[in-house]
RNA sequence: GGUAGGGUGGGUGAGUGGUUUAAACCGACGCUCUUGAAAAGCGUUAUACCGAAAGGUAUCGUGAGUUCGAAUCUCACCCCUACCGCCA
């Protein structure tokens, strides 16, 4: 959410700034109703402090029957004006929660997702003398995976872990955890479930048409997408004061995605599931410090997939791609066989105030005054993707899986063997 | 899930329809005094919105209602505490 005031002030470059994102915002109709909306509140203060000043005229002496008279009259004309101020606001609300953040500078601008930009690449494509295989092949003949018996218990998309598929899970996310509890971050294992309105403040349509959130019927709950999202409640409605800033969480959780009209070629096997395991770092930050520390989980991010040895690139994603909350956004991409290409691993955004505005997150500044802070996140660990690229670039002639050497220590073993 | 008691500013806490303009105390900050500190005294002490400003409006867990007027009365919901039931 952006500032009304900064969007009367900027009408242009917010406009220029919709269109490069796209997103089709009306800011005109914006900008009129807030005029309405100035318009009557004014009239009603104006109405309040006529009624507030009956009680004093009362106090003093006044004419009971009068007072209650006028009294009558205010009350009946604010009865007409309020459902009005209702209507307006909850149109102007709806129109300036869609408006999306402003851009940083240097992000490229395109509409098409092409037009991100690779700005790093580390690592050397894998050459294999022999036919590479895909990872869900490679599972089912390690026997790490089930999707059959997922599909008959839970549906399409979900998928049992077996064997050392499940260790090799909590060996990933004991990595990222370990690397970032050394980092000064502090580990968290999130409730998977959240309420609507966190999910809003971060920047989901929970119950929207095409809604990639589970909603829990009957209820305001929704299953969390990324622990980005209870991250990001865990300091709803608070003033934090500058000294304990920035404040840095490695946050576990389990994550579910509809995935609604997810079901291409380009989702095979791991690489597109409605449920999967996530540690996800998030930051709360003094505004003058928030790039920083984005290029710094951009980094970490970096060197978790250089320590497991794979051959990545980083995007700088471009407008038409950034989403809604975003002012830059990076994604790590790592080599994968069945893609026979990149995949995305990781993304990382700096949110500036989009997130802290919506959810009322402020600091407190020494010197006394209040204003919202910046709202990172960035993925350390997503297990299914990370297991798709380690499976893929660690395979062997013989079907077996060589560990990367900066798991073993989490493991009893350091090859997944071809039974 | 049941029963009971609660939710008021940074904290404690008073306040049962209009002398409340949310008291008082504590804390924090500033000033005076002091070589410095403490003590004492005096003062300040939330957030949001509207307004060029003066000022105004809103907020006593949340929402709705009664009333000329609600922290105060009514209803619903949320959360906390204790006990009971159930349960990994």
């Amino acid at each position: 959410m952006l500032d009304i005031k900064f969007i009367k002030e900027n009408e242009k470059l917010v406009k220029q700034n919709c269109e490069n994102r796209n997103f089709q915002c009306d800011i005109e109709r914006l900008l009129e109703l807030d005029d309405k909306r100035r318009e009557l509140i004014i009239k009603i203060d104006d109405l309040k402090s006529e009624k507030n000043k009956l009680n004093d005229i009362l106090k003093s002496g006044g004419n009971k029957n009068e007072i209650i008279e006028k009294g009558k009259q205010i009350k009946s004309e604010l009865e007409k004006n309020e459902p009005e101020l209702d209507k307006i606001l909850e149109e102007w609300k709806t129109l300036l929660m869609q408006i999306p953040n402003i851009t940083h500078p240097a992000a490229p601008i395109s509409k098409e997702e092409t037009g991100s930009g690779e700005i790093e690449k580390y690592g050397e494509l894998p050459k294999f003398d022999f036919e590479p295989k895909g990872h869900e092949e490679l599972m089912k003949n390690l026997d790490l995976v089930d999707f059959e018996r997922a599909a008959k218990v839970s549906g399409s998309k979900f998928y049992y872990l077996k064997n050392e598929g499940v260790l090799l899970e909590l060996a990933l996310i004991r990595l990222a955890l370990d690397k970032l509890i050394v980092k000064g971050f502090i580990p968290f294992i999130t409730p998977d479930l959240a309420k609507d309105v966190v999910l809003e403040g971060i920047g989901f349509n929970p119950r929207g048409p095409e809604t990639q959130v589970y909603s829990i019927e009957n209820s305001d709950l929704s299953l969390v997408g990324t622990a980005e999202i209870t991250m990001g409640g865990y300091h709803m409605n608070e003033i934090i004061s500058e000294e304990k800033l920035p404040l840095k969480y490695a946050a576990l959780s389990h994550c579910f995605r509809t995935e609604a009209g997810g079901y291409g070629k380009h989702s095979a096997g791991l690489y597109r599931v409605h449920q999967f395991s996530k540690v996800e770092m998030f930051a709360y930050v003094l505004p003058e410090e928030s790039e920083k520390i984005h290029t710094e989980f951009k980094n970490i991010e970096i060197e978790i997939f250089k320590d497991l040895g794979l051959p990545f690139r980083v995007i700088d994603i471009c407008t038409g791609d950034l989403g809604g909350p975003a002012y830059r956004k990076y994604d790590l991409e790592a080599w994968m066989v069945s893609k026979n290409g990149w995949g995305e691993v990781t993304s990382t955004s700096d949110t500036t105030t989009y997130q802290s505005r919506r959810l009322n997150i402020k600091v407190k500044r020494k010197n006394g005054t209040a204003e919202f802070l910046h709202m990172l996140n960035g993925t350390a660990i997503a297990v299914s993707r990370a297991i798709i690229a380690i499976l893929e670039n660690y395979q062997q002639k013989d079907g077996s899986v060589i560990i990367p050497e900066v798991l073993r220590k989490y493991l009893n073993f350091s090859v997944i063997e071809n039974k």
